[in-house]
DNA sequence: TCGGCCACTGTAAACCTTTACATAGTTCAT
DNA sequence: ATGAACTATGTAAAGGTTTACAGTGGCCGA
């Protein structure tokens, strides 16, 4: 089981008759040394099989080319194709990525932040809306790390963010509900200390305040975006009586919720009631009926989000600290006319 | 942009009045450095905010406590949670953890090797299913890196393997509906290339023969695992006009397709048609009719292939190279008695 | 009194790079 | 002919740890 030493960069050295530093050079700065040294270097290198050693030279380099990830759930359907997006840029040039999955633990958040400390990460990627728990108390503290967060923005601290126009995206659900009719129509997943409901919330209102319609506030229902809170909020919707002709969700796993409520009564949907999320998660297309929804362009976030936070790390300056893209509709049958 | 410069372990030593080598004690070995000592350098590590430098330490030690995760497709949902389960106790025994998406590029699986051969990770985690590219063609090579497969076995490289028994699953699954009365079963998935395919299908095999049925071979379709070839093997069913009053599937996702395909058929589920699944992903609960199935646990699996790795690494034998875990029955609406 | 042992600490090498600075040789304008 | 400028390479320091080995002083048994 013992590994057989590898090769170092003085092995390579010593077989192409020449120092240490011009096989550094040969790698790094290929132009810096002459045609015929570096034919000689390459080949020792290929010979011995060297490859260099990334501790090394990270220690005399002082970064790492490695990029924390700090995730509360890396189940969340939403996170998956981020990070593909933020993988296929770090890649490119060069970074690796190294995961850190918090669970919203303070104390694992702090944990992961000696990867910064100790130098084994350059920079950092938040998911999970905050600073994480060993970074926040110290706001005076000038020198955080560079940081990017993506999907949800740290509330209140100016780090840059890239992520979806919520706001908009939801106006233009709404909107879409307004166009086929609706009048009556329910926001589902009120959270109003949590950033993206909150937007999300606040375009639906502006959506229905400029197409002229009073909100009746009974249908505004608490939520915190899971399925299971969709489900107790279209019972609620029936407990109290107030019920609407199309039900906007504040994303994806809430309108599975309501769908799921709504088929249990044996209520035909769209028929009679119409159901809208956010996110466009994989199996929104196949819930029954599927969900017509307001697509994230995820891989595409996931590859801003890094490429901001590599220009941060360059020392240059992104040309804006906040990116919005801006989300899609995506037509499919859970909307249709109101009844009657 | 600059960043301050760090305390060292020089800085701890020079204000504790020791030398760097029992600062170094004083942390890895503290039984080894008397008590007054012991203090005088936690106390100076608290006032300079010393970290060790992970890079120093890695170069030394010859190891990162990094582990490489493999993975072909991070969206997969059966992924996310053996990750959570690999995380808890990598985290555990003070591993971070690499991800490599590879989406089965073999250019990309050689690039992510790097990461071994530079001694950035000291072990590797494989959902592949195969060994990466740049590994495969060196077999007489015997230094491989330390490795271990998770979900699905490396086809004939006796490499360490932590998954589910899925021979028994299948079997389990098969067996739960013949006790419900059914005979006519139909197995969606067939791919005998794919071991885990190839397993599930015998455990399939093996519950019929043991209960005496004679397995029409026209129920048994070829499949690659995804919702859209079960949606496509259930319309073959139709055009071959030879229907089972079950499908077990052999997944979830598949499952899931096969379902759409007979709700779309304005069929009466579970009334006309029982359907079972493999993997209990999250969305099986959530489909209508819920999907009764077999679970994964993948939290054990990811905490179990972990532990096996990190024996691995240690240069201690493990207990078995290869670990089975049994699959759960959880029984959901998809499945009741056959009509008739 | 002496030698051995023990507990504790220090010195210095080793881990493998990158790079500032120095050196040697060549070219070229003056 | 001279020296400036440039190209190509080498020397050696620096980056921050861990740890083998070597003390040092105290204690104890003979």
């Amino acid at each position: 089981m013992l590994q057989q030493k590898l090769a170092t960069i003085e092995d390579v050295a010593a077989m192409a008759g020449v120092s240490i530093a011009t096989v550094s050079r040969a790698i790094n700065e290929p132009t810096k040394v002459a045609d015929a040294t570096r034919r000689r270097v390459t080949d020792a290198i290929a010979r011995t099989g060297y490859t260099t050693n990334a501790m090394a030279r990270s220690l005399r380099m002082r970064r790492s080319n490695m990029i924390l990830i700090l995730a509360p759930d890396v189940g969340d359907p939403n996170f998956s194709n981020i990070l593909v997006g933020l993988e296929t840029e770090a890649s490119k040039r060069g970074y690796g990525l190294l995961i850190g999955n918090t669970q919203n633990d303070p104390s694992r958040e702090a944990d992961y932040l000696r990867f910064i400390s100790s130098n084994q990460a350059d920079g950092l990627i938040l998911f999970t809306g905050h600073l994480p728990f060993g970074l926040g108390q110290s706001l005076t503290d000038a020198r955080l790390p560079p940081m990017v967060a993506v999907n949800e923005p740290v509330l209140g601290q100016d780090i840059p963010f890239v992520g979806v126009d919520n706001f908009e995206g939801a106006r233009i659900a709404a909107e879409h509900l307004i166009s086929q009719g609706h009048r009556r129509i329910a926001f589902v997943g009120r959270a109003p200390n949590r950033e993206i409901n909150r937007l999300r919330e606040d375009g639906y209102r502006a959506a229905l305040g400029g197409a002229g319609i009073n909100i009746d506030p009974r249908l505004i229902i608490d939520g915190d975006g899971t399925t299971e809170s969709g489900r107790a909020a279209a019972e609620l919707m029936f407990v109290r009586d107030a019920l609407p002709t199309a039900f906007l969700c504040v994303n994806d796993a809430t309108a599975m919720g309501v769908i799921i409520s709504l088929n249990a009564r044996r209520y035909d949907l769209p028929r009679q009631f119409s159901v809208m999320g956010f996110d466009d998660i994989s199996f929104a297309s196949f819930i029954t009926p599927s969900l017509t929804t307001m697509k994230q362009p995820r891989h595409r976030m996931g590859e801003a989000a890094m490429e901001l936070l590599l220009t941060l790390l360059a020392g240059e300056m992104p040309k804006s600290r906040e990116v919005l893209l801006r989300a899609e509709l995506i037509l499919r049958n859970s909307v249709t006319r109101p009844p009657g």
